[in-house]
DNA sequence: TTTATCACCGCAACCGTTTGCGCTTTCATC
DNA sequence: GATGAAAGCGCAAACGGTTGCGGTGATAAA
C-alpha cells in the first residue's frame, strides 16, 4: 500500500515538462498557459500528489510552527490557555508544537534547544516557576525566535508578554473582603519572583489604601507554592496575634491545601475562616467547601492574545532590521466572580 | 543580533576542510582523526552552531515529531491524556503537533491534511463525535503514517487502538447499584457509533445477567450528548413506568447537566435518583452534589500506551514490508472508584 | 518579409545535511 | 625499497521544492 509517495519530479516525467513549470502550475503561476495549468492540477489531483513540506520549510527557512511551553498541561489554565492558543495558531495556519517543563529548569531548557532545533517561527511559554536564569530565551535572539511569554512572566525587561493584572482583581478581592467587615486578611502568596506575586501584594496594598487601613506586612506571606510551605504560612496566619478571618489564595491549587490544612484544624470554611481564590478550576464553584469568590484570569482570552502577539512579532521580522526595540506589554483585566452558593 | 545563522559550510570553511568531514567530526564517525574532530567540535562550540533540524527531517525522511488530535484540549481527560503522551514522547525523543477538531469532521479531515504535509511520523487521534467517514485515516496509509486511536475509537476493524474497558467499569457501577438495592437502573448513553457506547451497554447487560435480573431496554438511551437529548432522555428515565432510581451517565459533563435537570424537577441528588459517572474530572469529589461513585479511565495512562504503542509502530514500519497485519487492540480496565462523602 | 513583443516554458542554482565511494597518505611488514 | 593495508579525508549526489533569468516560438506590427 505504500506505494511510493509521488513528488512533483515524477508529475514532470509523466507529462514530459519541467520540474519548474509543475511547481508554478501548481501554484497558479501567471507565466503557465492554461492548458499546461490544467493538465498538471488534473494529473496531481489523480495521483494525490501532496506537497512535501519538509522540503518547503526547509527552503523557505519558515516551518509555520509556533512552540508553546507550559509547566503542566493538565492544569486547567493551561490547557484552557492552549486551547486559545490553538484556535488562534490554526486560524492562521500554523501548528503547535508543545512540551511541558513540569517546572523544571533543566527540562525547560532542554526543550528550547528541540524548538530552536525546529526553527519554530516563535515561542510562547509560561515559564517554570523554578526557572531561575534566563540565558536559554536570550540565545533565542540569536536565531531571530520570538518569544511572547504568558501568565508566568520572568522579571526581564526586555520582553514581551502577555499576562492577566493581578493586581485590580486581587484588589477587588481584599476590598470584597473588607466589605463583609474582616480585618485581619491573610494572603498566601507565590515565589516573590513572579510578576503575578507582586501583583497580588500590590493589589492587596493598594485595597487597604484605598480603604484608609493600614496593613500588617507579616500577613502577607510568600511560598514556593509546596504543600510544606502553605501548611506553614496557614499556621503562621492562624496563630497570629491578629485573628485572621480571611485567607486570599495564590491560586486554587493552593486554596485546596489551605482549605484542607483548615479542617485539620477544625476551623470552618467560609465560617471562621473565609477564602478567596483565583479561578483556575471551571468546577470550583460547584464544590463543596469552595472559596467565597475567585479572580477570573481569563486563560483562554490569554492564550489567544499571546498567540496573536506573537503572529505580530513573527510578520514584524520579516521586515528585518526594523530596528524597532518595542516591547509588546499586554495586560488583561482580572475580575473579581463571586460565588453565587446554590 | 541576527548575525547570521551559522551551518556545517561555514565551519568547513574556516577550517579548510570538507563539508562531510564536519559532519562526520560532528557525529563522532570513526573515520575522522581525533586531531580535525577536536578542531571542528571546538569551533562549532565558539561559534554557537545548531544543527538545522529542518534540512535533517527532510533529508532523513523523519521528522521526530508526532500529531495528537483530540476534539477539545480543555477538557480534563484529553489535557491528561495529552499529558501522558507528551511526556512519553519526550522521552523517547519526539516532540508533540497539537490540534483539536473540535468536534467537527471538515476541521478533523483539514487536520489530518496539515499533519501529513508536515510529514509528522504517526498520528494519535481521538475522533470527533460528529466524523462518519473515515477516508481521510484510511488516505495516511499511502503515506506510511501509521495512526493510533485513543478513546474515542471509530467502529473499524483494520485500525490499532488503545481504549479503556467500559464494559467491566460499567458492569461494577450497575453492580454497586444492584446491590445498593436499585432495580430500575437508567443509563444516558452516547451515540451508537462509539465503540465506548457499546462497551457500556454491554457491561451494564453483563452485570443485570449476572445478578439473574432481566434488563429494561427501554431504560438504556442514546444520545448524542448534547444538552437537549441528555435533557430528553432525563424526562424519558423519569416518567417511565418503572420508577427509576438511579442513573449512569455516560460521563461528567453528561452527569452535570442531568443534576441540573434533576434540580429542576425537585428530584433530590443521591435521595431521589443516584447518580454513578466516570471520572473525568479530577475534581468531581469535591463537589457539592456529585455522583456517588464513578469509572475512573486513566487516561494519563491511556495517553502513555498509546504514544507506547505508536512508537512501536514507527520502529516497525522501517522494516518495511513485514507485512505484518498484527493490529494492536489494547484495552485497559476502566476500575469503579466510589467517592467517600466527607 | 522582417522585427519587436509577449506568452510560455526550461535551466540551474540553492536551501543544509548525510553518506557511499574513491582517493591520498602513512606506516608497518617482508 | 617495494607492497599492502589501514587511516583520514574529499567529491558529489541526493532529499523535494522554489525562483531568477534566459530561451524559444508564435503572433502582431511595420
Amino acid at each position: 500500500m505504500s506505494g511510493k509517495i509521488i513528488t512533483i519530479k515524477e508529475i514532470a516525467k509523466k507529462l514530459n515538462i519541467s520540474i519548474s513549470t509543475v511547481s508554478r502550475a501548481l501554484h497558479d503561476h501567471s507565466s503557465i498557459g492554461l492548458r499546461t495549468k490544467k493538465r498538471v492540477q488534473q494529473l496531481a489531483k489523480e495521483l494525490n500528489y501532496e506537497p512535501n513540506q519538509t522540503a518547503i520549510f526547509f527552503q523557505q527557512r519558515k516551518t509555520f510552527t509556533i512552540g508553546v511551553i507550559v509547566p503542566q498541561l493538565s492544569e486547567a489554565f493551561f490547557s484552557e490557555a492552549i486551547s486559545g492558543i490553538e484556535d488562534f495558531a490554526s486560524m492562521n495556519n500554523y501548528t503547535v508544537l508543545l512540551a511541558q517543563s513540569h517546572d523544571d529548569e533543566e527540562k525547560e531548557k532542554q526543550i528550547i534547544e528541540t524548538m530552536k532545533h525546529h526553527r519554530v517561527d516563535g515561542i510562547l511559554v509560561s515559564i517554570s516557576k523554578n526557572t531561575r536564569t534566563y540565558d536559554h530565551f536570550e540565545s533565542l535572539k540569536k536565531f531571530n525566535i520570538p518569544v511572547v511569554f504568558f501568565d508566568r512572566i520572568p522579571k526581564m525587561s526586555n520582553i514581551h508578554y502577555v499576562a492577566c493584572n493581578m493586581q485590580t482583581g486581587t484588589s477587588e478581592a481584599v476590598d470584597f473582603l473588607l466589605k463583609k467587615g474582616h480585618r485581619a486578611i491573610g494572603m498566601i502568596n507565590g515565589p516573590d519572583f513572579l510578576l503575578a506575586s507582586q501583583d497580588r501584594e500590590e493589589g492587596y496594598i493598594h485595597a487597604m489604601r484605598k480603604n484608609r487601613l493600614k496593613y500588617d506586612p507579616s500577613l502577607i506571606i510568600s511560598t514556593d507554592l509546596t504543600s510544606k510551605s502553605i501548611m506553614d504560612a496557614v499556621n503562621q496566619l492562624v496563630s497570629s496575634k491578629r485573628k485572621t478571618t480571611a485567607i486570599v489564595t495564590f491560586n486554587d491549587y493552593v486554596a485546596l491545601d489551605v482549605m484542607q490544612f483548615l479542617k485539620k484544624l477544625k476551623l470552618r470554611i467560609n465560617k471562621d475562616i473565609h477564602i478567596v481564590s483565583y479561578a483556575n478550576f471551571p468546577l470550583i464553584n460547584y464544590m463543596e467547601t469552595s472559596p467565597l469568590a475567585s479572580v477570573e484570569q481569563f486563560p483562554y482570552l490569554q492564550g489567544q492574545k499571546a498567540m496573536e502577539t506573537l503572529l505580530e512579532l513573527i510578520a514584524k521580522s520579516k521586515d528585518e532590521e526594523a530596528g524597532n526595540i518595542a516591547y509588546y506589554k499586554i495586560i488583561l483585566e482580572s475580575k473579581l466572580v463571586i460565588h453565587k452558593r446554590n
